[in-house]
DNA sequence: GACGGAACCA
DNA sequence: TGGTTCCGTC
C-alpha cells in the first residue's frame, strides 16, 4: 500500500516552524489548502537544512539561488503530488511570478531570482519594518496571504 | 538556461 | 486561479 500523497500536508513542527492555517487559506477558494510554489520556496528557504540546496543571496535583499535545481523539483514535485515534476516545469510556475509582481529574475546569475518585496509589503501593516525586523512578513496586494520568512 | 505561448487541469 | 505539461526560440 501505497502512502501517496496526501490531501494537505502541513509541514511538521518538529522543533521547526509552524505555519499558521491561514498562510494556507487563499481568498477566491477559502476551503483550498494548495500550498504555493512561492510559499514552498521560503518554506525551503527558511530551513538551515535546505542550505545547500536553495539559500539566500547575501548582499541583495530577497534574492536567491537555487544551488540544487533537481533537488528542488523532486521536493516540490513530492510535495504536489507530481513525480514527474523537474527544474524545467517549476521554473515556467517561476516565470508566471514576473507578470504577478511576486518574483523577477536576476539576470545573468544561473538559479537565481529575487522576491519583489516593495510590492509584497502592505501599507495596512505599519508595524512591519523590513530593515529592522528579523522575521520578515510578507503580504501580496492580491491575496490575504501573509508569511514569515526568516532572512 | 531562460523565455513565454499554448493547451490543459483541479 | 495557479500551476503543469510541452515545446519552439534565443
Amino acid at each position: 500500500m501505497k502512502a501517496g500523497c496526501s490531501i494537505v500536508e502541513k509541514p511538521e513542527g518538529g522543533g521547526g516552524y509552524q505555519f499558521p492555517d491561514w498562510a494556507y487559506k487563499t481568498e477566491s477558494s477559502p476551503g483550498s489548502r494548495q500550498i504555493q510554489l512561492w510559499h514552498f520556496i521560503l518554506e525551503l528557504l527558511q530551513k538551515e537544512e535546505f542550505r545547500h540546496v536553495i539559500a539566500w543571496q547575501q548582499g541583495e535583499y530577497g534574492e536567491f539561488v537555487i544551488k540544487d535545481p533537481d533537488e528542488v523539483a523532486r521536493l516540490w514535485g513530492r510535495r504536489k503530488c507530481k513525480p514527474q515534476m523537474n527544474y524545467d516545469k517549476l521554473s515556467r510556475a517561476l516565470r508566471y511570478y514576473y507578470n504577478k509582481r511576486i518574483l523577477h529574475k536576476t539576470k545573468g546569475k544561473r538559479f537565481t531570482y529575487k522576491f519583489n518585496f516593495n510590492k509584497l509589503v502592505m501599507p495596512n501593516y505599519p508595524f512591519i519594518n523590513i530593515r529592522s525586523s528579523v522575521n520578515l512578513y510578507l503580504v501580496t496586494h492580491t491575496h490575504e496571504y501573509i508569511y514569515m520568512a526568516k532572512i
